[in-house]
DNA sequence: GATGAATGAGTGTTCATTCAT
DNA sequence: GATGAATGAACACTCATTCAT
């Protein structure tokens, strides 16, 4: 890792826990041991950091979008409930939100989104409205295989995308990510799977 | 609204918005209209600020709870459906979510539970716990009248829990308060309790 | 002199030499007796600080214009050779010149004059265009007590604005306004007047 | 141009407008287009900007200062009173004054002079000392053609070389120096000479 | 109740300069 | 010849706070 990702990887840390503005250019030179001078050479000013990792954001869930559409197309997924229910899983907690850059852009974001714009817009869009899109995709592909009828399809998303909301803001944007809180919406999630889905 | 509630209630309105501490003391003077050495004659120092402000909240929440209980316990309530759902609506609706000060206050918590163990107490309690605990109680009593099973209450608590707090979430803990997005969330809870409740 | 006034009376003394930019508020500081964080109480920024210096002068030369025209119309000044020449003299030695804080402001006009549009404006006004302005109406003056026919006198304040104002680049706004250049302007003054009006 | 030769062009067209101290190596390096390490390797550090050009004036001044007494010496402009009067315009104009370099070196000492005792030497040599030492031989050479007397040169001398110090600063140190103002300078020499010497 | 004046510590940022490559 | 990376010192300015009035 060089200067500028160490930069940019410990003023995130620093940026999700105490907000953007609380943060001061001396902390984040003091933890990755440089002087503040040296930071102006790698970012043009401390906006710079956060629009950087804004844009690293950006591209991260960019092709994390192409990867699951590539999943949907790929034809051996088909015809398995096993592979479809492992994709959602995977979807929302590898990719989203157990990534340690993405689940702490996403805490970042539930800072800063209600004084900056931009911010609101990127946390309505990759907490709420994609994921709702990406596993309406993926039960209307399961229901091809028959395992529930089209006209339910809207409800049972529903219900699920609530859910997985809320055990998301209650176990991995909530308090330090540990193991233990990973366990912790890990088994909800598959209490709820259980309880839904199969029988 | 004398001085010191004036003081407090635009330091609420700030801390919501940008944070504790990306807000000045010279911020929220400019905006009630008093130097800044006034502030210090109602307030020891700013963090007396944010601590009256979290006294007020659970002074607030503690009443709203001991009224949630007498609702309950009122003997016309029995035996009417309908007053049960009036109930939840009202709880989650008009006291805490829907009241200004505790919407903000809700904000704030948002903001500060990422490195402020009571904000993330306080934030837990708020949204996750209490209500659950709540719901809990009334879908109980609700149960009393035959309206569905003992064994089926925990999961429908659940989902409803889980519902009504993505909801909050997505439309009243997001951007500004506006009616649009009070009606909008008004709009789906009615939906779900429809879909799930009646007929 | 309360704190203000000191601060604007050092940092003219110090623009004057250095330039604006040159001058730290550090300087200013440390020469005035205070600290950094005290300026900002009396001034809103280092900017603030030259323009209420620009401020004060432009008052300064508004009375100092009004002043000329209230000795022009004194009646007893007509018919008098002598109160003429006094008048001239006074104008520009004591008033513009000599008098330590307008002095100063030249010499920082001369300094800022190259990038900066507001203070060219005023160097030429106060250097070139009102004392030649001024010239012209006192040898008016002086011409309808028949001294010389008016044919010449555009030629007249012409040389004798042009010889006044190099001797003052030449001794009041070079170096350090010192009794000696004073007394070497004043000599030099004199001379020329012996030579063109005198006898 | 080579590097070093642009550095000190643009370095000159800075310092000169905005002053040596408020002119970054940064400003230099950026106009210039290379880095601010490459800077050193052509100067010792920013100072030695400055020193090259005073070097660079100087001898400049020097072979101008060669030049004049050429041309005194010249036979074939004995007797000669149009070309006097040339050599006096091409003087003030064509070398000092007008030639680019130059011109914007004497608005740096101008800028300078008032704390730095080197550019207030040289600033009053060029701009007072020998301008009007010249102009002295200059007036000498044209009495030798009896074109007045003896006793009325030093007179004559001090007048002409005060009118053509006030159109210097007025036209030619003052603002960019544009084609307009120089040809409103060489108009006001003109009417000057022709007033004075002509017929 | 409120304010004018002050302050030490800290804010983000720019400065001229160095040095290995 | 030129540059990438670094630095200590300085920059203008804001911070929360104090205290006499």
């Amino acid at each position: 890792m060089n200067t500028r990702e160490k930069i940019m990887d410990v003023a995130l840390h620093m940026f999700s826990e105490r907000g953007y503005e609380a943060v001061s250019v001396r902390d984040i030179c003091g933890e990755v041991g440089i002087k503040e001078s040296t930071l102006y050479y790698h970012f043009k000013n401390k906006k710079d950091i956060l629009d950087s990792l804004v844009e690293k954001f950006k591209s991260h869930i960019d092709s994390l979008l192409r990867h699951v559409d590539e999943i949907d197309a790929d034809p051996d997924s088909k015809n398995d409930e096993d592979k479809s229910l492992k994709m959602m899983d995977s979807y929302m907690m590898d990719s989203y939100l157990f990534d340690p850059f993405c689940n702490l852009m996403l805490r970042l974001m539930m800072i800063e989104q209600f004084h900056n714009e931009e911010m609101r817009t990127l946390y309505e869009k990759t907490l709420f409205t994609d994921p709702y899109e990406i596993q309406l995709n993926v039960f209307k592909k399961w229901a091809e295989t028959g395992a529930f009828s089209d006209m339910d399809i809207e409800m049972i998303v529903k219900d699920y995308h609530s859910y997985m909301t809320m055990l998301t803001f209650k176990y991995l944007l909530n308090g330090e990510l540990t193991e233990k809180r990973k366990k912790a919406y890990y088994k909800e999630v598959h209490e709820y799977m259980t309880r839904r889905f199969s029988a």
